[in-house]
Formats: C-alpha cells, sequence, structure tokens
DNA sequence: AATGTTTTTCCTGATT
DNA sequence: AAATCAGGAAAAACAT
C-alpha cells in the first residue's frame, strides 16, 4: 500500500503550496467546511508551514493527510489530544504520541520528526519517503495490515475524514463543527439520522469528491446501496436513515 | 494487468 | 408540481 506514496500523489515539479495538487483533495475547502479556530482565507495552507508554527487547523489536516496518504487508521488517534498548536505538537515525545494515538502514534511520531529535519523533501522524494516509512510499517497500524480498529482502543473516536460515503455522513453527524445543520439525529440511540439540507450535503460530499456535479439524487442512490450490505437500513420516511449492523462508529457509547 | 467493490451517472416509474 | 424514493443498468473510479 506505500506504493501508492509513490504513485501520481507525488507529482514532480509541483509546488507544495499548490492548492491544485492531487492530494489535497483530502482536505476541506473553506466555502463549505465553515473554519474553526477562525481561520480565515488569507491562511496558509499547511506544508508551507514550518510544523512549530502550524496552527491548529494546521495540526488537524496533517493528521488528516497522514492518515489518508499513510492509511492510519483514524480510530486509533485521539482527537482531543491533537488539539493542539504545532509548537505543541513539536514539543510532543514519541511516548506521547502513542499515548495519544496507540501504534498510529509511532507513526505520527516518525513522519514529523522526519518533516521537521528534513522539511518537505520528505514527501517530495517519493522513494525516500518510502523507505523511511517502511521500517516503521512493520509495527503499524495500517488499515491494510488487518488490525482493526478495535485494537487500537481507549480513544475516543475521530471525525477525521474517510473515504467512504458513509462514513462521511457518520463523521459528519459526529462532528457539530463541520455538520451546520445539514445532518441531524433523529434517534441516537437507533442510530437514525435524518438529512436536513439534502442539497448541502450532495454539495459537501461533492467537495470531498472533488466533483461539483454532485446532487442528493446521486448520492442517495449511493446511500441505497448501503441497504444491500447492511451499512444502512431502511426508513420509510423521506430523508431519513439508519445505521445498519455493518455500520460502526457511530454509536454513542461504544467508541 | 486483472478483478472486485464502491460510487457516479442516467433512467423509468412510483410516492409524498 | 417538485422532491424524493426505488432500483436496474452501465460506466467510472478506487482498491487490492
Amino acid at each position: 500500500m506505500l506504493d501508492s506514496v509513490t504513485h501520481n500523489t507525488f507529482l514532480p515539479n509541483v509546488s507544495f503550496c499548490d492548492p491544485l495538487m492531487s492530494w489535497t483533495d483530502l482536505f476541506s475547502n473553506e466555502e463549505y467546511y465553515p473554519a474553526f479556530e477562525h481561520q480565515t482565507a488569507c491562511d496558509s495552507y499547511w506544508p508551507s508551514v514550518h510544523p512549530e508554527y502550524w496552527t491548529k487547523r494546521h495540526v488537524w489536516e496533517w493528521l488528516q493527510f497522514c492518515c489518508n496518504q499513510y492509511k492510519l487508521d483514524a480510530n486509533c488517534i485521539s482527537f482531543c489530544h491533537f488539539n493542539i498548536s504545532g509548537l505543541q505538537l513539536c514539543s510532543m515525545t514519541q511516548e506521547e504520541f502513542i499515548e495519544a494515538a496507540g501504534v498510529c502514534g509511532e507513526y505520527l511520531y516518525v513522519i514529523l520528526q522526519n518533516m521537521r529535519s528534513q522539511g518537505y523533501s520528505f514527501f517530495n522524494d517519493p522513494e525516500e519517503t518510502k523507505a523511511t516509512i517502511k521500517d516503521y510499517a512493520v509495527s503499524s497500524c495500517l488499515k491494510t495490515s488487518g488490525i482493526k480498529s478495535q485494537d487500537c482502543h481507549s480513544h475516543s473516536r475521530t471525525s477525521l475524514q474517510s473515504s467512504h460515503l458513509w462514513e462521511f455522513v457518520r463523521d459528519l453527524l459526529l462532528s457539530p463543527e463541520e455538520n451546520c445543520g445539514i445532518l441531524e439525529w433523529e434517534d441516537r440511540e437507533q442510530g437514525i439520522f435524518r438529512v436536513v439540507k439534502s442539497e448541502g450535503l450532495a454539495k459537501m460530499w461533492g467537495q470531498r469528491k472533488r466533483n461539483d456535479r454532485m446532487t442528493y439524487e446521486k448520492l442517495s442512490r449511493a446511500l441505497r446501496y448501503y441497504y444491500k450490505t447492511g451499512i444502512l437500513e431502511r426508513v420509510d420516511r423521506r430523508l431519513v436513515y439508519k445505521f445498519g449492523k455493518n455500520a460502526h462508529g457511530w454509536q454513542e457509547d461504544k467508541l
């Protein structure tokens, strides 16, 4: 899976600040994801800033990047431990990283230390990146290694972005900052929720996928496919859905 | 490169 | 009337 790191995601000769770089797909767009921490449009993009000077938002974006790029299981990461500035992040010891993110913490620690010492060349040179990361992949918390998130228990779930639609919906439901009234719980216990702003949801999903032609019509088709796989269950009310037995991570108690 | 899975797109028809 | 729901079919995108 590390191979993916070397592919098109690291385009040569592309500036790190270029907002059109492919892996920036991972991140939200200020327009629809309401800024937290009072960020404004003039805030820089994390790779263009030294880790020591990262804002909380930068830290957050960096985490998202790591999760997506290196396939770290976001469920291993305790978000509250990372609600800190770059300076605080840099002062964290390896132990603290492990404390905050289990095995993934080891990984994050290495990535950060490399970034600090080697700057962004760490990311610009696919081979080197691969080699550096490889040694640490062994103990990994990589999704593909088959380690389930339960193995990294004891940490509260995060709302870090995942690639699947249902996870996106779930995480939106669980993060009031980003939700802004688009989704609402109808019955928290039973996992029943309602799409309040259908077109807003489509827009957000479209942004995530870099697809401005997304509509609720099409998104809902994808949701209906989840009935078959037990991710969602049918609720015969308009714009109302229910998490099925194969959906995880939405329950309040069971984190 | 081959295959399986998820998502997107489009569509026809029913329901609210 | 306009949105939404239902799925079939096929293509595209993604993952392995």
